[in-house]
DNA sequence: CTGAAAGCGCTTACAG
DNA sequence: CTGAAAGCGCTTACAG
């Protein structure tokens, strides 16, 4: 299928290519019926500007590319796929192009990531997802791209955090807890080494403060968001510490993993142990009689970070952070404390 | 942050520009020495060749597009992340260009579907969720490009449809209700225009046949694909046909709908109805003691369409179709027929 | 209102 | 082994 240029529509319109491509882009120095023709005869042959010749010319459409460190195949959370679908409206809307980056390291070895830029012609990024320990979460991070950030809180030049306000989220939810009348409240975190679980233990920390409560070291357990993990250290820390009533978890993997761990042991969800999660993945609903959880939306959280990453490619002012909406979600797994 | 072009390259190793080109594109018509100098200075700058000009002097990459009908905001299914992981999987393991597109509705009407693969310069299409009703369905099932079709069962030049067997793995569904002893089987079918649909009621069909039982019309309702009307319309059918003691449902999310609507009913499953899904969509696993279903995955789909895609592109004979795995997955919502 | 010509950054015969 | 030049399909001053 020979593809059909610019060249084909000017001589079956019996015009220059000159004006055939102004009279495509709009521009108003073309007489109407020379445009009419021109559209007509577009139409026929079904043709498109080859997007690269644009480009080159000098009309490049601006695009954003969105980074994730890693696709996986299956996106459980819904974060992923919340998070691309949210970028990617939100370049339909501003018409700028989008292109969805993996950055599976094995590439990143071989193309830094300013290579990666210039050779896809970025002129910004979303990036979620980004550990400390990918070689791209430097390079990033240095802003030579106007760059949103989801979940990842660097501010600098160029670069502008999205993210629900954590610590008050994990606060609300520890403070649903005490209004349950839970004295001993402990709390599964992420990895120590993540953003996120500083802020959420922030919360938690400031909770309890709040209502004059100590902070006990050993009701804190690490269980790197995984479910399993926290499947089996929630037995530890229940074992431990027996006064332990209800359970703050930084994720509702983790908080899926603690409720079987604690049914495990015998106990029950909630009149036993009161649970609370964070994140509201699909599965949220059904675990149980519904997991009590801090809601985000990563649609919206995507859709506010491709917003803002081409407003900062428009050159106009952001701030260095945004913050997305959360909701605490009561479901059947928190209930008041038995006396 | 001006760009830097081959012309810098060439001029900091003091050769000219085709040199330079022949060395990034490692033909072996240039000396050692030269190749190694180039190479140096490229990395000092964090030169990377232009995509569009490369494209336009005749080094196009290979692009494939996955047409989606519409990004949702979030992928309760798994279907779609699934599918988008997998081609995007196959496009880097190709070594080709993987682009994104949703075609929402309001687009299509402005540019058709050849116009948007010229402007893309798109190669290969990977296809999934087109409605009949979609403007673009038609078009893509023309094969201007080659294309391969998930879940959508149309033969023709340049195109390959991907999917599992949907009959015979309807069949396994219900022939595992019969070998429970049920006897009289409904099911809760998505809607009727849909290819899928058909081809599950058939294996459904196909089932109780083989056991030399009688079709009764009174025993397939239509839901839609759509939990709520599966929730709703499964009364009627246990209400007009209560010697029913068990439902093939077409997909999960009915299958989800339909156990709401037993139990409001008073009904426990599966010690008064049995239950099977389609699809083994992630909260499979959470639904009360779990959704027996056929799994199918989305993943692996959407890889082998990329692959698929990729090989027509490279002329490679492909077959009409190709089929996807399956597996029948037992958990708590089906169990032997009570005498 | 319209067209001839230069230029975007690359690749690739072609000549040496 | 290397380079000058043409060409890819567009856009955009510039001239008329």
């Amino acid at each position: 299928m020979k593809r059909t240029s610019i060249k084909d529509v000017a001589t079956k319109a019996g015009v220059s290519i000159t004006t055939v491509s102004r009279a495509l882009n709009g521009y108003s120095d073309v007489s109407e019926a020379t445009r009419a023709r021109i559209m007509e005869v577009a139409r026929e042959l079904n043709y498109a500007p080859d997007v690269n010749a644009r480009a080159l010319g000098g009309m490049s459409e601006t695009t954003i590319g969105l980074i994730v460190s890693d696709l996986q195949h299956s996106d459980y959370s819904n974060m992923a796929f919340g998070v691309i679908s949210g970028v990617y409206h939100a370049c339909v809307e501003n018409g700028c192009e989008f292109i969805l980056l993996a950055t599976d390291v094995a590439r990143q070895g071989k193309q830094n990531f300013l290579q990666l830029c210039r050779k896809k012609n970025l002129d910004g990024i979303v990036a979620m997802g980004l550990r400390t320990d990918d070689v791209y979460y430097k390079e990033v991070l240095k802003g030579y791209l106007p760059c949103a950030l989801i979940d990842i809180n660097k501010m600098g030049k160029n670069l502008c955090n999205i993210s629900v306000d954590n610590i008050r989220a994990s606060k609300e939810a520890v403070q649903h807890l005490l209004a349950l009348g839970h004295k001993h409240i402990g709390m599964i975190n992420g990895e120590k080494v993540a953003d996120v679980s500083k802020e959420r233990y922030s919360g938690y920390a400031s909770a309890l403060l709040d209502a004059d409560m100590v902070l006990n070291p050993d009701y804190v357990i690490y269980s790197d968001f995984k479910e399993e993990v926290a499947r089996e250290e929630v037995k530890e820390l229940l074992k431990n510490n027996p006064e332990i009533t209800a359970v703050f978890c930084a994720s509702d993997l983790m908080a899926i993993g603690a409720i079987q761990g604690i049914e495990e042991m015998g106990l029950r969800v909630p009149e036993d142990i009161s649970v609370v999660g964070f994140d509201d993945i699909p599965v949220a609903r059904y675990v149980g009689n519904g997991l009590t959880t801090i809601k985000q939306d990563p649609y919206i959280m995507g859709n506010m970070a491709g917003k803002i990453a081409y407003q900062m490619v428009m050159k106009e002012k952001v701030p260095f952070q945004m913050q997305a909406p959360y909701e605490l979600v009561e479901r059947g797994s928190t209930g008041p404390l038995k006396k």
